[in-house]
DNA sequence: TATAAAACCTATATAAAAGATAGGGTTATT
DNA sequence: AATAACCCTATCTTTTATATAGGTTTTATA
């Protein structure tokens, strides 16, 4: 499952997305539409923002706001970003790979190879649906 | 990501799996041979014979013992036994659903309708896949 | 230029979950 | 009768997730 954090910077994404008409936009908006910790959130926007995805604007008429094209956020960057390794073991992980400690070789490991197939697929969906596909279904 | 405890489950499924012919199997080996904790691992094999997966013979020769053919265990029933909702996000599981807090309107929410097909993609295997196609890649 | 509003940053606290351990009880085999 | 194994419940420890705190910097504007 995916954590809150994640949940909340997709949300937060969506949001975001829905208001490119405005400059910018308030951390509170965002934390009121969706009931999270303003505190919480802001730790997550600055995260999306350092990764390049949003941009920001200091000081009175600040905010937040969208610097890619929803087309070009592809929703595995998120989850990457916010969650850590997609796949369900990290010795299939191909962002965040780790051998496994019980594994003597991984090249004979049935587990591994079954879960290889499972990130694959999830793969498929999740590197080519990006935030423009949420938001056509808003 | 899964748990250790889901992990560990599958490897003692695979080694049980690969001594069908020994009437039983002994925790200890087990354990030994992955290196998990003896107790943890008690626990893991408590929970997969409740569930009608492994047999067990108690005394002096006893152990564990698969009680199901290898292909009548997909793996999605080992993972939502131990670990839970196969799906993304709670709003989108089968078998653990909850509604999300943040979420007015499911049915409005193009997170959800993205996280289905993931999910969608996932059960693919996972429903499909046995311990069996684990044994044969072994 | 003073003020208010907003993001920025780092650190810490709290809560929840995962992982591991303990210890005794029960049962079956030799 | 002894032993070896599973059975069960409870608790401890560690890690991770979640949330909070408090100040700093920047910017608009009155």
């Amino acid at each position: 499952m995916l954590s809150k954090k994640t949940k909340y910077a997709f949300h937060a994404l969506t949001y975001l997305g829905k208001h490119r008409d405005q400059k910018t936009v308030l951390i509170q908006d965002i934390s009121e539409e969706y009931g999270i910790s303003h505190k919480f959130l802001e730790n997550i926007l600055l995260e999306l923002r350092k990764a390049g995805i949003l941009g920001s604007k200091k000081g009175k008429g600040g905010g937040y706001y969208l610097i890619k094209d929803p087309n070009d956020v592809p929703l595995s960057k998120v989850i990457r970003l916010l969650e850590g390794p997609i796949a369900l073991l990290p010795c299939v992980s191909l962002n965040y790979y780790e051998p496994c400690a019980e594994c003597k070789d991984e090249t004979k490991c049935g587990l591994n190879k079954v879960m290889i197939q499972v990130r694959d697929e999830m793969l498929k969906v999740l590197e080519n649906k990006t935030l423009a596909d949420i938001l056509d279904k808003e």
